[in-house]
DNA sequence: GATACTGGTTACTACAAGGGAACCGGGACG
DNA sequence: CGTCCCGGTTCCCTTGTAGTAACCAGTATC
């Protein structure tokens, strides 16, 4: 799950910063801990992710709720409007299947066959 | 159009790098000139246009015809690959209406009422 | 006393994207 | 001869985003 080298991160579009999307899917089934988010992520540090959900709290995306027990217990819930990103989402995700292969295919067509020239670009 | 100020400026989301979403959605009415994309696209200099534009070549998303006359001109129009974006942008924006002034409050209500503190967090 | 656990924080570093300002080529025009 | 036009290019600098590594608090457990 949110392998790094997984083509889809080659989209030509993202939701807030690097790793906002990915926190939005993650939650979408239910509330979860820090790390239940940090480790699907493959390779999000925690200074990133601390940094990511608490910009997505001051944004009313995610709730925080952090228990007064010991080991600390914190969980992120979206809200609602967290919630309305799921859309977004799923379009992207839509749009992904449908069209990053051609995508793909025409990068990796233009590094192999027209690295200059051909038309009017000098 | 495409005020840097707009707050629409502060999507949690963004088509490719920071011009592509506009540049595709100043491209959906037909095909236009270097110039013709700039003027819109309020504060972008020719060079990071120039990069984003190059960039959506490469990927299939837009074509560029350059004429040889005297002034240059060339024309740059959305490909099928890049009128698929569309859809996407059109989702961007619908969220947008629907939802940004939701996520503004919600920031605004945080710088003013809860620099620190209140919930878990120190 | 040492260790581990969670959910972070801090300091430092690296890299890429973006922006500012100036310049260019080459014909048309005055 | 100088100037304008368009579609860029070049150099340099700032900013933001992300990453690495180390550390912490407070309790529980060994």
């Amino acid at each position: 799950m949110f392998d790094p080298m997984c083509p889809s991160s080659a989209l030509p579009f993202q939701i807030g910063d690097k790793w906002t999307g990915m926190v939005v899917l993650c939650l979408q089934g239910g509330r979860r801990r820090f790390t239940e988010i940090r480790v699907p992520l493959r390779g999000v540090t925690p200074k990133v992710l601390t940094q990511t959900l608490r910009a997505m709290e001051r944004d009313g995306l995610v709730v925080r709720t952090a228990y007064p027990e010991n080991p600390p217990r914190v969980e992120y819930e979206l809200t609602e409007l967290g919630r309305s990103l799921l859309t977004l989402v799923d379009a992207a995700r839509t749009w992904s299947r449908d069209h990053l292969p051609a995508l793909l295919r025409a990068r990796e067509a233009w590094t192999q066959a027209a690295p200059v020239g051909q038309s009017g670009r000098p």
